[in-house]
DNA sequence: ACTTCTTTGAGACTCAATCTCAATAGTGAA
DNA sequence: TTCACTATTGAGATTGAGTCTCAAAGAAGT
């Protein structure tokens, strides 16, 4: 199913409306393949023309997020970053603190783990957040 | 050493001048074990007649990250939490999304596991988010 | 006590994100 | 294809955590 119908069943079910907006957003997120702040793709639909307010684009994100079309990603630096889901298997992220890189990563055996200690700690995990930070050994990045 | 002592010491190997706001505000972060935001450290100072403005607490905090006094948490709600961290082992957190209680767990295993991901990846582990988000088993919490 | 340099406090400011509310526009039914 | 009902939108105001400014106050070495 391609990203513009899986867009328009999710907001029927939710009795939500399909606008353009919505679209533009969505198609925006889809775009690219980079973890971006909401600020970031606003001002790329503006820059093609396509307006679309700042409001809306908060609330079509929030909308996304909550419908697992749209992962958020909070690095600490006080902005959301997102990224598209559809598709995408789980993973979590390692920043380089020179050159921002984001990679991704993932490894079954820490999240075995994970799961293991919440459940000796008497939880039940809902989601988690792990992020590793450090220096990238990219010849490319600064700090080298 | 206790924690007077030490504040004074690390000030003075800085070159910071020793006063009676920055040991207010540290007392307050060494009073309890609980992990609590700038403002309700300003708050408490506030309610026992130590006047320490708002703009150094949140200077002082700074100062005591710094310098590893202190541990900034980042939850993901818009504001960093502190917690003592002086003689405390490092330890990630699991909060519940319920009644917003949050536990300490350390994994040897899974901090290992970070390790070597990372080495794998080309980087140097500088620091590292963990967190886990669920509801816990507890009989007191609401939503149950 | 003197001098130097840092720190403090009050309030202005920043910045991401949310809210308000009147105008606009999807959507299902007829 | 129009109607009626609601949801959505946009512009700008607002929020809230955190930072900045700058004159006045205060550490600390001599």
């Amino acid at each position: 199913m391609n990203e513009t119908k899986k867009l328009r069943e999710i907001l029927h079910q939710k009795n939500l409306r399909y606008t353009p907006q919505r679209q533009e957003v969505w198609d925006e997120i889809c775009a690219t393949k980079e973890h971006r702040d909401a600020e970031d793709i606003y001002n790329s639909l503006r820059k093609r023309q396509t307006n679309v307010s700042r409001a809306t684009v908060y609330r079509t994100i929030d909308i996304l997020v909550k419908n697992n079309l749209v992962r958020r990603l909070d690095l600490g630096d006080g902005r959301s970053r997102f990224e598209n889901k559809i598709g995408i298997a789980h993973h979590d992220h390692i920043v380089c603190l020179d050159c921002r890189k984001i990679v991704e990563f993932m490894n079954e055996k820490i999240e075995e783990l994970q799961e293991q200690v919440a459940k000796e700690m008497g939880f039940e995990i809902v989601r988690h957040v792990h992020q590793l930070f450090g220096h990238c050994l990219d010849e490319k990045c600064p700090n080298k």
